[in-house]
Formats: structure tokens, sequence, C-alpha cells
DNA sequence: CGGCCGCATTTGAACGGTCAAATCGCTCAT
DNA sequence: ATGAGCGATTTGACCGTTCAAATGCGGCCG
């Protein structure tokens, strides 16, 4: 079925037919119905190498997957969201893996070359991640989701992880806490540097100790999870002798007992904003969206704003 | 970067280049390795789009993500795996979205319509799902991860949960279960009707009751984990009082406390064969492949291989 | 010495679109 | 009546690769 066919049936040419379904206010209304009509008879749909043969566009965005799969459960549900936005721009994502580090680069750069990708949607950042640099030095498109290291080129969209931790901090400070401490990523990891601030900030506005005795640095639920069960070895009541709190708002958040208090990401904006920002010049400022708080009874505070109750740890009926 | 350019500067003609490629042996040995020369030199690939259009192969396998994020703990490190096999093909794995059901398969057609992917991997199956035979009738390539129903046409590949659940029951008798309840999903889904008939073959052969009312119908790490937790809520100490296992070494399964004893899918080698299977006929038999009892705390099961022992539970150092 | 065979390599065409420029048919001003 | 102007449509060329057929070139045989 190609592009001929459908202008013999309709009686035109190629490119009128071309031009319906690329530019459809150059044609005739007439003409434009009757191809269409030829179109949906026929069941024609344009051959993607030949259109991104002459147009020198693959019509995918790259995505390579962490090299440590099951760590991040996040990625799951990411996934799915940047694959619905990057298909409203009528693009498709394209999965791959590459070694770590600067010898990954390779695979980036090939994909590129072959023209297999237009551009790349990066996650999963560490501390000196190459690709940014790289990527913006051979003039390659791409946004960063979150945790770039702050003087790395290249759009980038990111949850507002210090807003979110000062809410945390003054949610519990409501709830009548006083020891307020913060566990995170060991010292490297660029990930939740900004929510080490946000508690840190918050601890000093409400007059709490927020010293480096207190920072033992769990800012994700898997960290979380292993806090809340320490903390029940200690015999101690979760959610009011100690409340606990998490960021990711994963299936584990809700799966343990009791459901953990965490900050949902707001995921579906995240990734329109990513397939936006691909488009956008490499200066674009990172793109600080905001977290929401999920109440769940490890540390049930209030949040003031509607509809941020979580849903009910599983099991509990 | 064209095969002219490269062509002209190891002063062969464009097919020669396109040979050393994709048919070495057609071309001199001297010859070759000049022409190789220059590719290195001038960073040549071939263009992904160009090569599409004329073998009329897009390169890609598309993969639907599941319509429910999050509910498959499985899947990243699935679709890891998934990713490693295609490309192991020279290929690369496109994400898409669909709706559910019948309508759905509109958007399976368009990107083969389109030439925009050559197969399909189908996970994710439900009971009468209507992919198998849609695609097939239509002659698509495709093969299926597990779960459809024994009806379905083309080749699929699975983990032979019979077997690994017999191998189960049979753990638990050694550690001197008698009483050994089986709980599932909902009558109506496929999944884990294999591991019914092995609970139940492997009862049967202790002879240990396995009437219905020993069928609760979980199968699943997830599944497992509410029952544990049902458990201690009653008092009871699990992997002595009573032994819980599920089915799947999800992250869940050491997440919790005490870890949960369950069967891991070896996802390499599923992977690998559904890529093979890929290229085989649509009658080609269901490969099954044996799943390895992961034995933690939850029911410590000695299985006699050797290897089994899965990684400790979480924070437990 | 001419013709034939086989290997290595080259040439022409085609894959299915889209871009750019050309053409067509009308209207309207000159 | 002529031609400029304009919107709608068509034609020619090209994107980069591979297939199929053609060509060139030794060696071998008769």
């Amino acid at each position: 079925m190609t592009v001929r066919q459908v202008a013999e049936r309709a009686g035109v040419s190629r490119q009128t037919v071309s031009n319906v379904l690329n530019a459809p206010e150059r044609v005739d209304p007439a003409t434009r119905a009757r191809v269409q009509a030829a179109i949906d008879v026929l069941g024609y749909r344009p051959n993607r190498s030949a259109r991104s043969l002459k147009t020198r566009k693959a019509g995918l965005i790259g995505y390579c997957l962490a090299r440590r799969p099951g760590l991040n459960p996040f990625m799951d549900v990411f996934l799915h969201a940047l694959c619905g936005a990057v298909e409203n721009a009528d693009h498709h994502v394209l999965l791959f893996s590459a070694p770590d580090g600067e010898q990954g680069m390779g695979v980036y750069g090939d994909l590129v070359a072959q023209q297999a990708v237009d551009a790349f949607v990066l996650s999963d950042t560490v501390t000196d991640d190459p690709r940014p640099r790289w990527l913006n030095e051979r003039g390659i498109r791409f946004a960063s989701f979150g945790r770039t290291g702050d003087g790395e080129p290249g759009p980038r969209v990111d949850v507002d992880g210090a807003t979110a931790c000062a809410e945390l901090v003054a949610g519990l400070f409501a709830l009548g806490h006083r020891d307020i401490a913060f566990i995170g990523w060991s010292n490297g990891v660029v990930a939740g540097a900004d929510r080490l601030d946000g508690w840190r900030s918050e601890c000093d506005h409400l007059g709490l100790s927020a010293g480096e005795d207190m920072v033992v640095r769990v800012v994700s639920d898997l960290l979380a999870v292993g806090a809340l069960r320490e903390v029940v070895h200690r015999g101690l009541k979760v959610g009011e002798d100690v409340a606990v709190t998490g960021f990711d708002d994963s299936v584990l958040a809700c799966a343990v007992q009791p459901g953990l208090t965490t900050v949902r990401q707001p995921i579906a904006e995240i990734a329109a904003t990513l397939v936006q920002l691909l488009q956008a010049p490499v200066d674009t400022p990172a793109v600080l969206l905001p977290g929401e708080i999920v109440s769940r009874r490890s540390a049930p505070v209030t949040t003031g704003l509607a509809g941020s109750r979580g849903q009910p740890a599983l099991g509990t009926r």
C-alpha cells in the first residue's frame, strides 16, 4: 500500500496525498475529503522508513534502560508515562542499553549516526554523568529527568525535592515531632541533594536541630522501608513514637505495613515536560515540578491540600 | 556520511562497501580490509531508514506496555532482559501503548502497516487475550511470554509453574508441613493455572489434601505479601508455624520481613527464547523453562540444588 | 589462441516517501 | 485581449541503501 495507489484511487497525484497528510490546509476541501476516503478504504499508512529517509527524522526517542534493573521501582510507571507523552507527539520510544560511563556513549553516538533516533531522554543520572556533556558537545538533542549535577548542560526537569521535604518537615513538626533526621544516599550521589537542602532549611526555620549528626543520608522509599523495619525491630511504634517518610510513592510505599508516607512524583507532567524540552534550546533552565505529599500511617501528616490521601496500604480492606 | 563517501575513500564502488557489511565473504580479503579501514576512519554507520526502506525490515520489535503500570514488579527486569536479547540480534525494542482488548489492535496493525516494527513480543496476557489470534490471522510475527490460553496460536515461552510449584510443595512437606494451601488469582485469570496443577498433583502424590477448600487462588509475590501480613497479624510465626511462598522473586520478595521464598524466573533465557521464537513457525509448541526456587526465611525449604539461596532480605546485614 | 568459467566488483534500478520548482486553471487589473 | 497573481495540483529529483543483473578479468581447457 503506497501513496501512489491511494493517489490513483482518489484520482490525484502522489504529492496531493502527501499534502493531505502533512499539510491539509494546502488541499482543496473537496479533494481532501476524496483522498481521505481513499486512505480510509485502503487502510493506507505511510511508510515510516521512507518518510524518515527523506525528512531525516527517525520519529523515535531513545531511552537507555538503567544498568541495574529492579533498583528503581519507579521506572515502570515512568516509562509508561514517557511512552504516552512521546506518542502524543507522534513519536515512539526506542529502548536500548549501554555500558556505564564514557564508554557507553558509543552506543548513543551510533544510534544517532544510524539515524535510528532523533533525541534521547536521560534518567537515572549519576554523579559526573558523562552523558549531558557528551551529547551536548555533539549537538545531539536530549532532555534529562532530574538529578544531574548543576553545571551540566541541556534542558532538564525534576521534582522540587526541597519544597516537598520542607513540607514533610513542617508536617512532622505539626504532629509534635521535634527530632527530625534525614537519611539519604551516600555523599557522592547527586540525587536528593535538594531534598537535604529542603530538610535543613525547614528545620532551621522551625528552630530544630539539623546538624550533621542528624543526617544519615533515606530519601527514597527503598531506604525508608529499611528504616521502618529497624524502628519496628526496636519495639517502637511507627507513626506514633517514630514517624517515617519516604520519597517516591512506589508500590513499596503502600505494600509495607504501616503504609509509608511519601512524596508522589507528578509523572505524567514530568514526561510531558521532557518531551517538550526535547525541542527547547540547550540553555533552558531546569524545570521544577511540585511533588505531592501522600499521607499514610507511617507519618500521618496533614498537608492541607485536598486529594492527597494515598491508596491504602495493601491488604487492609 | 554515506556509503558513497566510504566507497570513494576506499577506492571501490558503493556496493562493495555494502557487501563488506552484509556479506563479507563475497569480498576479497584485501579489499575488505581497505574498506573496513575507511569505515573505521570515517566512523560510518549505515542509515537505518534507508536500509529499512530497501529491505522492508524495520529492525524493531514492538512491545506494548501493560496498561496498569506498577502492578508488575517483574516488568522492569523483564524489559531489561528483552532489550538485551533483542540487541543481540541487531534489533531494538520499540515501546508503545494501546487500549485494552480488541480495539487496541488497531495500534498493532498500524505499526506493522507503517513498517515501524517487524514483530511483537507479548506479555501480560489476559484471559481471552485477542492479540495472538488477531496477529496470527494477519500473518504478523510475534512471540508471547507465558500465560496465554492453551488454544491460542503462536509461539510462546513460559516458566514451568507446575514443576516449580510441585517442588515447593515437596520442600514444604520436607519441612514438616502437612496442610498446604494454594492462593491464586481469581478463577478467570489464565496465569497460574499450571501452578495450581503442580500444587495439586504434588499434594496428591504426597497424600495431602488438595480439595477446593484448600484453594484460595496467591501465586505471585504481591499476593504472598498479603498472606504473609495476615499470618503476622494473627500472631503466628512466619516460617515456623506457617510457611509462605511466592512466585516471581520480585524486589518485594526480599523487601518484606521475613524474606519471601519464591520461584525466580530465568529472565535472560526467557528473553533470549522469545527473540528466537520470533523466527519460529506459528505452530511451534510452547517452550517451558524451569523456574529456580529461592529459599528465604518465610519458608526455609532446601531444594537440593546448589546456588539457589536468594539475596538476603533488605536491611539485614 | 579463442571461448568459457568463476570470482570480484560495478552499474542501474528500485524501495516509498517529501521537497522544491513547475504547471495548470482562474480571476482580475491593465 | 494580455498578462500578472494566486491557489491547487503535478512533475522531477533525491534521501541512502540493497537487489539483481552486468561487467571486467584471470586462468584453464580445447
